[in-house]
DNA sequence: CTCGATCCCTGGACGC
DNA sequence: TGCGTCCAGGGATCGA
């Protein structure tokens, strides 16, 4: 289930084996994740992949018309143009030989210049897929909060301190913070003890800031691990990460807290599994019945 | 505007 | 062995 630490590891691993390369075809299956399915083999045939990089869990193919790799000079820039690419669940974007056998629901094949093929794979099709102009891509940004990674300490406790959603929810809300998954809000929420149930404006100004630096903290190591790969997260190069070896609550339900060896829970907030330990993380003072 | 519930999709786990 | 059911979850959408 790729996160920002996921996407992190496959951007990376596409900008050292695709960064620099042309796209000469594009070949489509089944293109119900694709915003304008036309428009990507209309415009992608020719252009150059100069960079890859990630935006929350996107990752961005910066393209341009030139190829000589190194940005430069001119104009064009007005010009420049991007695939988007969101993983969803079960995402792959991984170059292999043209001639390989092809993964079962795959269903993008960008032919390279170098005879092999960029090839998208998503059995779920949670994924997205959409060729943006500089200008529309711009527009599609605005929409995400902080960089977790980037984020202020006086940014991050304002955007949290001043909401009433669960705390769960909003860290999982793409609009507050971009890039945080489903797993690195539960190990963060478990590292600063805080109940996933908490409200935003809840937490004292000590928590957000706590809160933050182990959030960042477990990205890195993350990042460093090359991700999580519970199911079938694998990185660009078909490899798996090793951070779930770290896990300190997340899928651990009924296994002993790693403090306080209290049975890890398992409760649904804002619609998903969230794990915590009941003793580390205290509940809300839920407002019914005094004796 | 804010928040929460529902739905999308497929494969794997599990019960019988 | 096979069939049915449930669950995983990011994000779009809708209603309160």
């Amino acid at each position: 289930m790729p996160e920002l630490p996921e996407v992190e590891t496959v951007a990376r691993g596409l900008q050292k084996s695709v960064a620099g390369r042309r796209i000469l075809s594009v070949r489509l299956g089944k293109t119900d994740f694709i915003d304008d399915p036309a428009a990507l083999e209309r415009q992608l045939p020719g252009l150059w992949i100069e960079k890859v990089e990630r935006y929350g869990k996107f990752m961005l193919l910066r393209l341009s018309a030139r190829g000589d790799g190194r940005g430069d000079s001119g104009n064009g820039d007005a010009e420049a143009a991007s695939l988007l690419v969101h993983l969803g669940m079960t995402g792959q974007l991984a170059p292999c030989g043209a001639a390989e056998p092809c993964a079962k629901h795959t269903h993008v094949w960008f032919e390279l210049d170098d005879g092999r093929e960029l090839r998208y794979t998503d059995p779920r099709r949670f994924g997205r897929m959409a060729y943006l102009t500089a200008e529309l891509l711009a527009e599609e940004l605005t929409a995400f909060g902080a960089e977790p990674l980037l984020v202020s300490a006086e940014e991050f406790a304002s955007s949290i301190r001043s909401r009433k959603a669960h705390i769960k929810a909003l860290l999982l809300n793409q609009s507050v913070l971009r890039g945080v998954g489903n797993i690195y809000a539960d190990e963060s929420l478990w590292r600063a003890k805080i109940h996933p149930m908490r409200r935003g404006a809840e937490l004292s100004k000590k928590q957000a800031q706590v809160l933050r630096r182990v959030l960042q903290d477990v990205l890195r190591k993350a990042i460093v691990a090359r991700g999580s790969s519970i199911s079938d997260f694998l990185d660009a190069e078909g490899e798996p990460g090793e951070y779930q070896r770290h896990h300190r609550v997340y899928g651990r339900e009924g296994k002993r807290c790693f403090r306080c060896g209290t049975a890890i829970r398992r409760v649904i907030v804002a619609g998903r599994s969230s794990h915590f330990c009941p003793k580390c993380q205290p509940a809300p003072r839920s407002r019914k019945r005094r004796s």
